[in-house]
DNA sequence: ATCGTGAATTGGAACGATCCAGAGCCCGTG
DNA sequence: CACGGGCTCTGGATCGTTCCAATTCACGAT
């Protein structure tokens, strides 16, 4: 050991210093290269040498320490992300799926997640500072319901990410991204409800500015185009919020009279399924309604709620494809991937 | 500059390399400590050449390097917290809520968040490996529905923690802890649903052996019987399903009638809205209905569903504290904190 | 003018890993 | 037997910061 009398030892609550490389090499009578070797590049060292690194690691419970490593190697082994939380009373709650799905795609490639907030006003606070530290080698960036300047902001300094969501609004943008196909899913919802005999069905979706939302609307309009039906006063564009789905829902079916509600959120679905409730028409077997994320409401809401289902596992691991792409040297570019989403069928959808 | 000639330049699409500590400080014409201490102890430094230091530092856009701040002090400034999402078909979506409070916090106290997954098999998993390798200075325990094998582990290991959620099971633990006082919280629902004129309200809860679930259970009765109610017949333990909530509430419907239920969590709570629904019984006007945890199946679910909200964003900021005074040299051992529950009336108990 | 004192500043060493160039070894070949 | 070359292994330098001890500076007191 090359520890010697007046190094930290065990004393009351005071935990030793953890072992180094120069005590396995010490323990294991070889060069510290020998064991770093033996960590990063066992193929280099004759097996038994092997072995006997091996086993005075073991012996000694020894990790490399990260941030020698980092610094040495100049990387952190950690990706950044922004988390902002759901929105009270709406409810989206894909980042919890997400998160978690982003965090086990990243420790099979050797990476864990770093949170970091941000002032809600500013969409690029807090990637600054993690950058110009190295605190992290990439960011995660979602958030892109309205346009994605953290993207442009990112891409300006050369920063690696990788993007959940399409560069709508700057389709120069050239880094890796992942996203799932919206007009895709709600034509699936559209679909599903036109072959259980739904003719008049509604769009209830977000504001114009929305280019997730109007890419989801487009997906509906084309599904009704397709089976010659028309959408001429059945859709609508409102905030997302539940009470602005209730109003929505309501001046529809007073007007036009839909037997369906396609939505762009369970979020306006709820809004949705409040107006029905007012009227004492039950979801599935009076009207249709499908919403779009398949949150928690969606799946405990009595009756159930039927809704589109991002594959967000599969979109972590794609993001986590095009990150280790990006941090390769060299680095391999992962161009754009659109995942289809899936439905979830459920009571509000079904003739009981 | 200390740059010289073959050090990496702009070149393409590779980055600089930033600027560091002696680059500051030969163009500040000062020492490299001396911009350490501007950075870390400007109180040491003469005003003016403290000005000069930052000057250069904002010229150059400088930060430190993490990785070589973190090998020296031996400190990482990131608390690592294991996170396992919520199950699918649950209302249970605290975490959300919590990590983001958390991440907040820890910015103010300097910390970052770093998540990890594990073995959902392996309580302790994960873990061990971030703290040989010093990758975080402490760790956030959760999760402590059935115990806290996680929290034992770490104290056998000195490691620093702090965990959300008391350490039921091993009363002898001295690790801090931040928890929500859950009796109170059933006490506050079951008083909500008593000023409301309910004499026979019924407990669905969870199985014996969670900790969680008995403490609030005790809640729900300590409550009735100040008010001199039985609580006989008026219990039942399940699993936290939207299932076993249902036929929970069903069979307590038809055996002893109660007029309201106090749940252990929104989960259950659903399921008792479905029984209500498939009796043609309206919450809040018939049977008034109170769940647990505030979820976002509370807040958008029709009509609105009375549930206890646990107080999130003081439990990070008391967590961090906790942190905060545990890393502190020397440590400050912060005792057990118990914060109080609110509760968020909604349409499920009041008659509209 | 000299000294003493505390404030301000400095240079070298260290944290623990990896990079890099070179040294030792083994073995077949000319 | 010398030589070349591939495989192993080694030692010094280095990443960028902070710790530590020492040095210099400013300035009032002697």
């Amino acid at each position: 050991m090359s520890r010697t009398a007046d190094e930290p030892l065990s004393l009351g609550t005071i935990p030793v210093s953890p072992p180094t490389l120069a005590d396995v090499a010490e323990l294991a009578g070889v060069s510290r290269q020998t064991v770093s070797n033996a960590v990063n590049n066992p193929e280099l060292l004759r097996a038994d040498t092997l072995r006997r690194v091996q086993n005075a690691i073991a012996d000694l419970g020894y990790s490399p320490n990260r941030a020698a490593r980092n610094l040495r190697t100049r990387a952190s082994h950690l990706v950044g992300m922004r988390f902002t939380p759901a929105q009270e009373g709406t409810a989206n709650a894909l980042m919890d799926r997400f998160v978690h799905s982003l965090v086990e795609a990243s420790a099979e490639a050797g990476y864990h997640v770093l949170l970091f907030a941000g002032d809600p006003t500013d969409p690029v606070s807090g990637y600054d500072d993690l950058l110009r530290s190295t605190a992290v080698d990439a960011f995660v960036v979602t958030d892109t319901f309205l346009g994605n300047p953290q993207a442009t902001w990112l891409e300006l300094r050369r920063a690696p990410f990788v993007a959940f969501g399409r560069p709508w609004d700057t389709p120069e943008s050239t880094h890796p991204w992942v996203d799932v196909d919206g007009a895709a899913g709600a034509a699936l919802a559209t679909d599903h409800l036109i072959e259980a005999d739904h003719t008049k069905i509604a769009w209830v979706g977000w504001r114009k500015d929305s280019w997730i939302g109007e890419d989801r609307r487009s997906g509906w309009s084309r599904a009704m185009r397709s089976r010659g039906l028309v959408t001429s006063g059945l859709a609508c564009r409102v905030e997302d919020a539940v009470a602005s789905g209730r109003e929505a829902a309501g001046r529809l079916l007073d007007e036009s009279g839909p037997t369906g509600f396609v939505c762009a959120s369970d979020t306006l679905a709820m809004g949705v399924l409040h107006a029905l409730d007012e009227r004492g028409l039950q979801p599935g077997r009076d009207v249709a309604v499908v919403g779009f994320d398949d949150s928690q409401v969606a799946q405990v809401v009595p009756g159930g709620l039927t809704s589109v289902r991002q594959p967000l596992e599969d979109v972590a691991v794609e993001v986590v494809r095009a990150l280790a792409g990006l941090l390769a040297t060299p680095p391999k570019m992962v161009p754009g991937v659109l995942l289809e989403p899936t439905l979830a069928v459920r009571g509000s959808s079904q003739r009981r």
